[in-house]
DNA sequence: CAAGACCTATAGTAACGGCTATATATGCTC
DNA sequence: GAGCATATATAGCCGTTACTATAGGTCTTG
């Protein structure tokens, strides 16, 4: 314990310590899998809808390099979620594309739901990208609940 | 350009490449700043409910080594957000202050807002915790119109 | 089939945010 | 005021994500 917590109480009013880092580290990881899903997504993207998904395609779209590219693809074919066929092209696995699938989803919802808030479109785009990898299950549903049926969220 | 968009389109349904680009770059943009957001913020809470902001108390709080704090500190103070009083803590400049205040507002407000439709007051300070960075001041405004007329967002 | 265009890989660097271990400074207590 | 506990600083390490520059494959095309 430190010396101010013993003198006197640190803050009768923040929240206990522990769970406010548990928060902060669930950021932290949040973070960490943000690069990953975005990845996934833009792979399943251009796979659906152009047929190929190449590095230099991938570099373009996210704003970064290519070698920045090829080290991130190194990291998700060590995980699993993609094939690297030389000169062909990514591919996902099946647990690649589970995930671009549940990922796309959620990035839907959010995207769709600040929309029906009144957010303009270009805005709901750019802020669901940033928002929708700290959206917990719970949240979601809410938001869904709201697209459904606006203004009747679940408070009766 | 690459093979694939001169061959043939390469994506008739996804959006641009250049704005999708600039999308990821304002989350990464995002990304650096949460933290000194919320150092700033932290500190700002030690300042008004214990009196003083100490390195070891803020490790605490966010679940990490005190080493790691005196590092950001070091940045935090460059930048001219805090000012380090050896021994005695640390303190906010007016722009530390000014940028706790902003800070604060927006965690309230989405926080607030989370609750308010329909989310657990826990996982509402969770998420709200990973969200707030990520929340434009345009989709602010309509979480500050639903907060006040929950059910009345901006669409007419 | 050789040349050039294009795609991918690799090397080396930097900034950042973590960590441990350890040194140093300060303040409190006896 | 000496010693000890506590707070801070510093050194050195690692992993991640970015970069540039460049080398090396592959494919297409003349």
């Amino acid at each position: 314990m430190t010396r101010s917590t013993v003198g006197k109480p640190a803050s009768p009013v923040m929240m206990d310590a522990k769970s406010h880092a548990a928060g902060f580290r669930k950021a932290r990881d949040a973070r960490r899998s943000e690069l990953i899903e975005d990845y996934v997504e833009l792979i399943a993207d251009f796979l659906e809808t152009g047929g190929e998904a190449r590095q230099v395609d991938i570099a373009e779209r996210l704003g970064v390099a290519q070698p920045t590219v090829a080290k991130m693809l190194t990291r998700l074919s060590d995980e699993g979620l993609i094939v690297r066929r030389r000169y062909r092209g990514i591919f996902l696995t099946d647990e690649g594309r589970a995930l671009a699938k549940r990922t796309r989803e959620r990035h839907h919802i959010v995207e769709t739901f600040l929309a029906a808030l009144g957010v303009s479109p270009e805005t709901a785009r750019t802020d669901a990208e940033g928002i929708e990898h700290h959206v917990s299950e719970e949240t979601l549903a809410a938001f869904k609940r709201f697209i459904v049926r606006p203004g009747n969220s679940s408070r009766e």
